[in-house]
DNA sequence: CGCTTAGTTGAGTTCGTTCAACGACTGTGG
DNA sequence: CCACAGTCGTTGAACGAACTCAACTAAGCG
């Protein structure tokens, strides 16, 4: 696949940030956007299918998802691929590339992607400046810890039908507070991705997700999701929802 | 099964925590240890199998495993139970609680536990007044993140046997740097406890771990593993590790 | 046009499950 | 002291969920 890079070193500024007016996120002040506007090195855009950050790697940055989706995955030796997680816009990604010194998983484009670039060198002034920001990043850690919970009582203890409700309607659910569907409900995902979300095979996973389409829950097609119905997703999943009300991002 | 709960106000200081002097911790300079100390409320001991935080519970505090064994869970409706992590000496807990409003999990104890217990209300004067301590609840959540990440690697992809010897490998490296074992390496875990980790039924968890005890690398004891050799578990796994250097702790 | 990727379907096999029964051990109360 | 219940671990048998293998369609692209 051929991919690009555009890196743009023009910045829109964070007082003009196009999500920050969702209801979803939390309010800044203008001291603090001030600062993460400062902060800010530059915007990437990347095409669907290439990678952002790859495990090992020691990326000097820190990246905000502007637009577009992606998810994070690990792989065995032997090429077997776990998928962690999905990224979406206001998610940060890098953080462990921080922590860790180098990145621990991978992170690859659904969509084309683009992101908001940070100097991870300057994270120490943002803790010594501007402890709300500092409590912000926690909070978002803190979060991916829960949802990483979630996916883990998926995997070990649903079945594989509750398995695919519960990753539908979760998807459904971030795609729909951060205003991403425009009438239909479309993920951009193949069931490809989906087995390697769930820990399934994709044989097995085809044959799930028929039964789910049968149910008139959702319609597959051009490679994506089409969600017909996120509540009935989450009742087969025993699913509450993330339900949480206002969120940071930086 | 009878528990008990002693709350004890009276506080071992900071600077004399037998936890600090242990290689596997960051130093921390007196100004930091100081306000640790002024931080801590007092101390709680559980007994063995007693409940520590429960899922939806408005928790008013904060801890950090002084001593002890025990895990975090999930549940769904109809009693699946799905182990998400271990807690360990070193380890906070709660900090969801403070983040998402309540405790989106529960933690329970495997052994005679001891904690330190902080108020939750003071967390945001840390981050006012000590951004390297904040920077050390984000490590310290980053962390956990990333444990978690392998943890769904293994569920999803390893086979039963890998997963078992990944777990197995995965305590032992832990309880090692933390000075837990002396001369024999002992995990006081049952295999109702492995399974619910590994996503397994527990028939099928004790044939898998029976073939891990005819290679002769672990053994199954008095309500515990034995582990004979952490080596070839992580061989089996395919794991390379926590490769962390020191870490801090609250 | 051939090549690749995504999705579909059937057949046979394997891995992990449930059901069931049993032994060893612990603690409790009579 | 014994009887009893409860927990933990073990094992065999039968079943079912999910896997692999394989073949095929449909769409997109150079």
């Amino acid at each position: 696949m051929v991919t690009s890079r555009s890196v743009n070193s023009f910045k829109t500024p964070c007082q003009q940030c196009p999500l920050r007016p969702l209801p979803h996120f939390r309010e800044f002040s203008r001291d603090e956007l001030e600062f993460v506007s400062s902060f800010k090195r530059g915007e990437l855009a990347v095409d669907a299918g290439s990678t952002i950050l790859v495990e090992g790697a020691h990326s000097a940055h820190l990246f905000t998802v502007l637009a577009g989706w992606g998810f994070r995955y690990k792989m065995l030796e032997d090429g077997r691929r776990q998928i962690l997680n999905y990224i979406m816009p206001g998610d940060l990604i890098g953080l462990q590339g921080t922590i860790a010194g180098e990145m621990q998983h991978s992170v690859e484009a659904l969509s084309p992607v683009s992101l908001c670039v940070f100097e991870r060198d300057r994270l120490m002034t943002l803790y010594n400046k501007h402890p709300s920001l500092a409590f912000d990043i926690t909070w978002i850690a803190a979060r991916e810890e829960r949802i990483l919970d979630e996916h883990l009582l998926s995997i070990g203890r649903r079945t594989a039908l509750e398995r695919a409700a519960y990753l539908i309607a979760f998807l459904f659910e971030r795609g729909r507070k951060l205003n991403l569907f425009n009438g239909r409900s479309f993920i951009p995902i193949t069931q490809q991705h989906i087995a390697d979300t769930l820990g399934l095979s994709i044989v097995h996973t085809n044959k799930t997700l028929k039964k789910l389409g049968e149910r008139r829950l959702i319609r597959w097609q051009e490679r994506g999701c089409e969600v017909l119905d996120g509540e009935e997703l989450m009742a087969i999943a025993g699913w509450e929802g993330l339900g949480e009300g206002k969120r940071p991002f930086i």
